[in-house]
DNA sequence: TTAATATATTACTAAAAAAGAATATAGTGA
DNA sequence: TCACTATATTCTTTTTTAGTAATATATTAA
């Protein structure tokens, strides 16, 4: 029960499920995903933990950037169920179409002066 | 996103999921889910209040008892499509067969003398 | 109408989660 | 090695949520 709950958990934050849908667009480094949800970084950094920890979102090094991606959830049926839903969930909704329609034009290299 | 968090939300506490877990088998009073769980008559109430605000569950009055059930989610897509998977989740945790057990034991009539 | 009882609500306390500020870590390039 | 920078972590404050105690509501039966 404690894994399930950590993914409703992870899904009961309005920033971390506009990160998920995010990244259901496009793989994102800290320093975007900060931009488009204006929020601080430390904040971001602490949102992608808790969605990395119920096994939502997994990450890759490059250099400097730390780029999230969506997990396969391949192991959790929770997880993988509800990722997969997610895919048409909300999509009709204003804050997260906005959210999406503006990754496309995040520049990493303008953005990620701190 | 409002109600999506809602029903996120409203399984991100054990008691609650619970609830939802053993009124899959059987619709149940506020006193025999209070006596399953083994909490407070208020704090069971406000659990299946949250329950219902996001959709959850429905209740029928039936005189002093109000029986709890399952909802259809037919509102909801997403309360229709958690509480159909739930059907197969968390069927091996232990707390929960344990619960689902009990309450084919309780009776009403043993129980609701507060 | 009065007593009894199942449930709901309110007010309060305690615990948990979110946000911010400051600092640490870890790559990179000079 | 040293400065620079993207991200992570820690500490603290604020907000939210869970739990408890007391009380209110509503239905039934006498």
């Amino acid at each position: 029960m404690k894994s399930f709950i950590k993914v409703m958990k992870a899904l009961s934050d309005q920033n971390r499920v506009k990160i998920v849908k995010m990244l259901q667009h496009k793989t994102l480094c800290v320093c975007e995903l900060r931009a488009a949800l204006e929020i601080s970084q430390p904040n971001a950094s602490k949102h992608l933990k808790i969605l990395e920890e119920a096994g939502l979102v997994d990450y890759r090094k490059d250099g400097l950037w730390v780029n999230y991606h969506l997990a396969a959830g391949a192991n959790s049926p929770y997880v993988a169920n509800i990722l997969g839903n997610l895919k048409y969930w909300l999509e009709d909704d204003p804050e997260i179409a906005k959210l999406v329609e503006k990754i496309h034009f995040l520049s990493r290299e303008e953005l990620c002066k701190q």
